[in-house]
DNA sequence: ACCTGAACACCGTTCAAGT
DNA sequence: ACCTGAACACCGTTCAAGT
């Protein structure tokens, strides 16, 4: 919680993330950032990797978190609580695009124990999200983690295209809230049409 | 069709990706595979993005070609033909994991005309696939180009999964042919359950 | 413990020539 | 037209010291 060097370091990255993207995020500018030689890093993080690893693990907790509290909040419509967790994922991946594909489909993350760690626990706080829904709804066919990755894969498709400019009006993708929408009308069109 | 110099460079830089991924592919590592200098690239692509646009429009040809062909081959069964583009996509990305990354992530991928023209006919042919399959299996609920863009969505988003290692069978997500399924599943559960 | 400064091997890109 | 070779400004990373 000290603002210790090693801190002012990961916090720098991230904001290098977000101001420049990946390309932004050299050792270097990230020392300049914090006042210290270009080889200071080094004795801090084994490298550029770790770096960014530890900037990612920070934000999987912060996703956790938002997934826990999504969880306690409208405890009595899981419906909302579902949609409203999405939403929120989408907006940090606009907000911060260069984070969100850092830690949902850069390749070059080495991820040690802990970043996959917190990884996993973020799904686990989603999860649970996506079961409580599944039983207020109650489609009995489908399997719940199943379904969590369905709809996990489907936000991240329409989030990663959209980020990379892949998506247009006339590919029927005219925002990742649109994508998932019709996926939730998939879903429910049984339980809507008896 | 010859194998001019600019063409060499055009495998060689496809060839590096399937090797070694994006960072494999310096200009002067494509230049040593094509025994030039590692400046003669530079007379005949603007820069390294302009080469790999041309490696990616490449490839969005050759899927473009899938796809067509996989229209015309089982004209009476259009819910095979569709299964059957989506496993080739698949393939391909699993086969050529960078590559499918340049296509349809990439960040740093400057699109210029030709690129997006050649992006635009690959969907347009998915669109087709999508938009037959939608008339034998008769949803009127959805609209065809929306229901494109929700497949698309979701084949990308577990392939982008798979690929950057963020799958795993406790997130729901065993393979990208088993969350195709699981989607599927979905969207014709009314129709199979009367 | 924490940091600095020089150095090395790489990059993309530019420039001035060469045939 | 097509190519080469030197050069520049950048990287990540390593090493030998400094306090």
């Amino acid at each position: 919680m000290a603002d210790t060097t090693r801190d002012l370091l990961v916090t720098a990255a991230a904001d290098l993330l977000d101001l420049g993207g990946q390309t932004a995020v050299t050792i270097r500018a990230v020392a300049d950032r914090c006042g210290v030689s270009h080889n200071a890093p080094y004795k801090h993080f084994a490298g550029r990797q770790e770096l960014l690893a530890v900037v990612a693990q920070r934000d999987f907790e912060q996703l956790r978190s938002w997934f826990e509290t999504a969880s306690l909040g409208s405890a009595g419509d899981a419906r909302t609580s579902l949609l409203g967790a999405l939403d929120q994922l989408i907006e940090y991946a606009h907000a911060h695009p260069a984070r969100y594909r850092l830690l949902f489909s850069d390749q070059s993350l080495t991820p040690d124990d802990a970043l996959v760690g917190a990884a996993f626990a973020s799904f686990q706080a989603f999860r649970l999200l996506v079961s409580r829904y599944q039983r207020e709804v109650g489609q009995a066919g489908l399997d719940d983690t199943e379904l969590a990755g369905l709809i996990y894969a489907t936000c991240h498709g329409a989030i990663d295209l959209h980020l990379g400019g892949r998506a247009a009006d006339a590919k029927g993708l005219v925002s990742v809230e649109n994508t998932i929408r019709v996926l939730f009308e998939a879903l429910e069109r049984p339980a809507q049409n008896p």
